[in-house]
DNA sequence: AATTTTTGTATCTAAAAAGTATCAAAAAAA
DNA sequence: TTTTTTTGATACTTTTTAGATACAAAAATT
């Protein structure tokens, strides 16, 4: 499920975007000025932002900075006849626009169609997997990782926050039984150096693995 | 996602059509003279051109010139009455024309539909291919393919940036269900040697192969 | 603190996969 | 038909990957 950041001031608009995209089964949250949306946008990954450019604290345009920063897709919303701001707005790299009043159907639509354009990126803090071409990049740098590597990040990422157990991993992405070797341990040593995930792929001894969100 | 770029030298109007495009999917460069337009064109890959035929330093004609040397579609932007301008234009290669002011609607549908029409020629960098013809060339050299190798290499691109596994090359281009021969490496092979693809069709060891855009 | 258990990791080898040269069959062209 | 071109099978080489083992480090247990 996609989750989607509303940076928006009135909250009348808010709750009705809100409303059309909860119903279309997105995850949102949202932000009335720019410092609590920046702040949501570090605590939390969103897989959109939708951001008006008129905002308290600081304006739509340092946001925008901010979040292609991490390479989130952004739709900017604008007041009619504000063309001006339009254009800035994509020159800096917003993905797309609406215009205030907008239908919901058409947000919905581009929003969609947006994520479509996008989803096949998976990004974590420094790290970015393009799901399509498997390829891993960490702090922009391509790393190559063997395919067993990648099956067992996906896997990890899949399962983050939660606790897994060897026999677990070895079942899903071994897809065999019980095993006495340190096969597992070797592969997560691997992809944690790789990736330096040392601290975010968490050792539970006794018990099994942690991928930390 | 294709590139496009616009030779215009009045601002407002390149934030306007750029902005137009973007928010349709298409990547925008921009040149506001002809010089700066000559020299994005030789170094990067466009897939159509905007043309302003009133440019400073040369006109939009030498820079036609130039651009259907690389066998790039252009349309032509006029303004109203200078029907002298579009005879010219169309006679020297243009592909269509758009004439000023113009509404962003009909723009876009000029530009998808040129794009659909001379989708007959797919140019990569170094690689331009006919498909009418079946014609290949190799930074402007004829590079003759074998059938087998063509289809392959079209099937390839049309792939671009997907992760191609053996058996879906060989269902799709061979038109045969799993084998276990070197065939499909060997094709690989031979196109890669042919057209200096090393760089761009890689291997991933165990997946399979992926043309890289 | 000493011991035991569990986990991390370096090294090495087997095996799997991919690259490629060669050659013969099949298809196309002459 | 003969010749040439195209296709693909085979065999061999090189590269890559997976995983076992052994030992070190860390954690848990006594």
């Amino acid at each position: 499920m996609s989750k989607i950041l509303i940076v928006e001031d009135e909250m009348p608009i808010v709750d009705l975007i809100s409303m059309g995209l909860k119903a279309n089964g997105y995850k949102i949250d949202y932000a009335l000025d720019g410092e609590v949306g920046a702040d949501l946008i570090e605590k939390n990954h969103y897989d959109l932002i939708l951001l008006d450019i008129m905002l308290p604290k600081f304006d739509g345009y340092e946001l925008l900075e901010y979040a292609k920063g991490e390479q989130i897709p952004v739709i900017f919303i604008t007041a009619k006849g504000e063309l001006k701001d339009r254009v800035k707005g994509l020159n800096m790299g917003a993905d797309d626009y609406i215009v205030k009043p907008f239908e919901m159907e058409e947000l919905i639509a581009r929003v969609n169609s947006l994520l479509r354009r996008f989803k096949c990126t998976i990004s974590l803090p420094n790290i970015k997997i393009n799901t399509k071409t498997h390829e891993v990049q960490k702090e922009g740098l391509k790393v190559s990782l063997t395919p067993k590597e990648y099956d067992l990040l996906i896997y990890l990422i899949e399962n983050a926050g939660n606790i897994l157990t060897r026999e677990q991993i070895l079942a899903s992405v071994w897809d065999k039984e019980m095993e006495d070797t340190r096969t597992v341990d070797l592969h997560l040593a691997r992809l944690r150096k790789k990736l330096g995930l040392e601290n975010v792929i968490k050792t539970l001894p006794k018990v099994g693995y942690l991928f930390e969100v």
